[in-house]
RNA sequence: GGGGGAGUAGUUAAGUUGGUUAUAACGCCGGCCUGUCACGCCGGAGGCCGCGGGUUCAAGUCCCGUCUCUCCCGCCA
């Protein structure tokens, strides 16, 4: 090694020992014929220091002429600071090191941007340069960070006697869900392999090979638009269990939350998580994953809202309302602004509000509620000074505005706790969704999963009815984990392939291959999906994933550091027997 | 596919109802400094104001187009 130590390990029981360090410079601070070095690696910040009565010293003119980043070596002995000059901010604050020798491995050009947490440039320039970026001390922390979650999922899910094993990368595309990425075959032209979008089929299969448990860190990829919170490839923690029932998959995900959140953050999650029906989460939250560390729920008063004179209330097929006690401080201006465009993004026509003052509704539409007041009041649990909102449409409309709005005023009126972890189970997921423009029955999840066994008798008369055994795991208003307990009996397999208007033969052509393995006593089984990514992200305090993802593409999937994707050459074209015709538009 | 926002020095930003030489901080270069740690002080260089067109005596500023990025809806677990 060209090293003996690290700049993160150096502390006063080193004093007086020869060492050498290896890392680049993180400052130079130069006070004439006293000069120190700040030395950055991986393990943290050391300041290494020389001095001389010799202006002329050529040591100091070598340390004048380091610039940021350049990659050095430092032999030197460590000594004890002076009371006065100790740096509690940091580790190693105590001692510092004397050089005797400085070795520049390699100097750096002038930098794009600077190496330092508190100073951000503009995300596309970040990750042309991401190999600087990375250096940043708290982007080395999120990618250690990440290592940990993966370590301690590895260990405890090892130890409930998961076996990790590799599924195929290039597979059958099956277009469902979401678009594919393809990848032309060579050898069999015109044909072409798809990225997996989640190892699901192969999991499945491996239950039935008797593999019993299975996880994987899977990287899945998905061809759709991106979002902040949304990357074309990301990493799944997916597990598979056989001979199981729901209770048996939260287990398991909580044993190695667990050991995920004690390893990372010391903290000792409550366990078993919270559990909540899916109609619940929407009568309550109005949405399927919920934020709990706040309470401001939604209330249904459309039999009470026809009664009232106010018109609007009168046309919808229903009324929700949300009621923000002690609601003063959110003003006129939030209202008309920002409240309402949030719930408009989501479908409503607009964001009604009044307010109780002295017992009685008062401003906005309060004039119009005359005829309700009391029993609204009462109703709704509205105390002197709360404000009320009010969206009128669709129940799901409602649902969607009103818990955009939830959230808009959670973040303004300052009540998420963010200290607080908040895990919740959301389960009986309706199995199907009506698609209005397909005319029929869509998979909520995918065609896989079991109905709920109470609901089977319905699946022929009421496909809307059926909920399936079908959870999320959400964390803090996240959705972190998806999954279900799969079909394993080829007759309701069928039957649910009937009901999103699938011809056999489609299904066959696509999935015969899954279909044909529950032939061979295909075990009970279930499992899910956590995706790490997010995971990590809050772990790491972050709001972007990109910040956890070691070279994540940018917002319109370009990747800026080798400027994927490109064109490729006529050559590769010509093996793959492919021709690009660029003027056929989509 | 649709909507909002942004693009000015290496970086991050300011730039008034259109008006002289386009500012600042950090970085960079030069000088001074023996206890700094966001070192300090003095000096300096650095600009196709994303690109193209238009309005005007005059455009960083107004209009049109275009490119790039960003946030959101749709889409997507």
């Amino acid at each position: 090694m060209l090293r003996t130590h690290t700049a993160g390990e150096l502390t006063k029981a080193n004093v007086g020992q020869s060492i050498s360090l290896c890392g680049w410079v993180d400052q130079l601070r130069d006070i004439g014929q006293l000069v120190f070095l700040s030395l950055r690696d991986r393990y943290g910040v050391t300041q290494c220091v020389f001095e001389s009565a010799n202006a002329e010293h050529p040591l100091l003119a070598k340390l004048k002429s380091l610039g940021h980043e350049f990659c050095v070596r430092v032999d030197g002995v460590v000594r004890m600071r002076s009371e006065k000059d100790i740096n509690r901010s940091q580790p190693s604050g105590e001692i510092e090191v004397v050089i005797d020798e400085l070795t520049i491995l390699n100097e750096s050009c002038e930098l794009p941007f600077q190496v330092r947490d508190d100073v951000m440039a503009a995300d596309d320039l970040r990750l042309k340069f991401r190999y600087l970026d990375l250096r940043r001390p708290k982007m080395q922390r999120n990618l250690q960070i990440r290592h940990q979650v993966v370590q301690a999922t590895r260990e405890a899910l090892s130890e409930l006697g998961f076996l990790e094993i590799e599924t195929p990368m290039l597979i059958r595309s099956t277009p469902e869900g979401a678009r594919d990425f393809v990848v032309p075959s060579r050898l069999h032209p015109g044909k072409f392999y798809a990225l997996p979008q989640s190892p699901q089929l192969y999991k499945q299969m491996l239950m039935i090979s008797g593999c019993d448990r299975y996880f994987q860190f899977a990287q899945a990829f998905r061809d759709e638009d991106l979002r902040a919170d949304r990357v074309p490839v990301h990493t799944q923690i997916d597990m598979e269990m056989s001979f199981v029932e729901e209770k048996d998959v939260f287990a398991a995900v909580e044993k190695y939350m667990s050991n995920i959140f004690m390893k990372v953050k010391g903290i000792k999650l409550d366990t078993p998580f919270h559990i909540m029906s899916y109609q619940e989460a929407m009568d309550r939250f109005g949405c399927d994953k919920p934020d709990t560390r706040f309470a401001l729920e939604l209330k249904t008063i459309t039999e009470l809202a026809y009664k009232s004179s106010f018109g609007v209330f009168k046309d919808a097929s229903c009324v929700r309302c949300l009621v923000v006690p002690n609601g003063e401080s959110v003003t006129r201006k939030d209202l008309d602004g920002e409240l309402a465009d949030a719930a408009k993004i989501y479908g409503a026509k607009g964001l009604a509000w009044t307010r109780v003052k002295e017992g009685s509704l008062s401003g906005g539409i309060g004039k119009f509620l005359s005829e309700i007041e009391k029993p609204l009041l009462s109703e709704i649990g509205a105390q002197e000074g709360a404000l009320i909102l009010f969206v009128a449409a669709s129940y799901n409309r409602c649902c969607a505005a009103l818990s955009a709005v939830r959230l808009k005023l959670a973040a303004k009126l300052d009540l998420i706790d963010h200290s607080q972890f908040n895990f919740l189970w959301v389960n009986d997921f309706p199995l199907f969704e009506w698609d209005e423009d397909r005319k029929a029955y869509n998979a909520m999840h995918h065609l896989f999963t079991m109905p709920k066994v109470e609901d089977i008798q319905y699946l022929d008369s009421d496909p809307g009815r059926v909920r399936g055994q079908l959870y999320d795991l959400v964390l803090n208003g996240v959705e972190l984990c998806s999954g279900s307990i799969r079909i394993n009996r080829p007759e309701i397999q069928s039957q649910v392939i009937d009901i999103v208007g699938m011809p056999k033969e489609e299904a066959e052509s696509k999935f015969g291959f899954l279909l044909e393995s529950f032939k061979y006593g295909a075990p009970p089984h279930g499992g899910s999906a956590v995706g790490l990514d997010r995971l990590v992200a809050i772990l790491c305090g972050e709001s972007s994933i990109r910040e956890v993802i070691a070279y994540p593409c940018n917002n319109v999937g370009v990747f800026p550091l080798d400027n994927s994707p490109a064109q490729l050459n006529p050559q590769q074209l010509g093996e793959l027997k492919l021709s690009i015709n660029p003027s056929q538009d989509a």
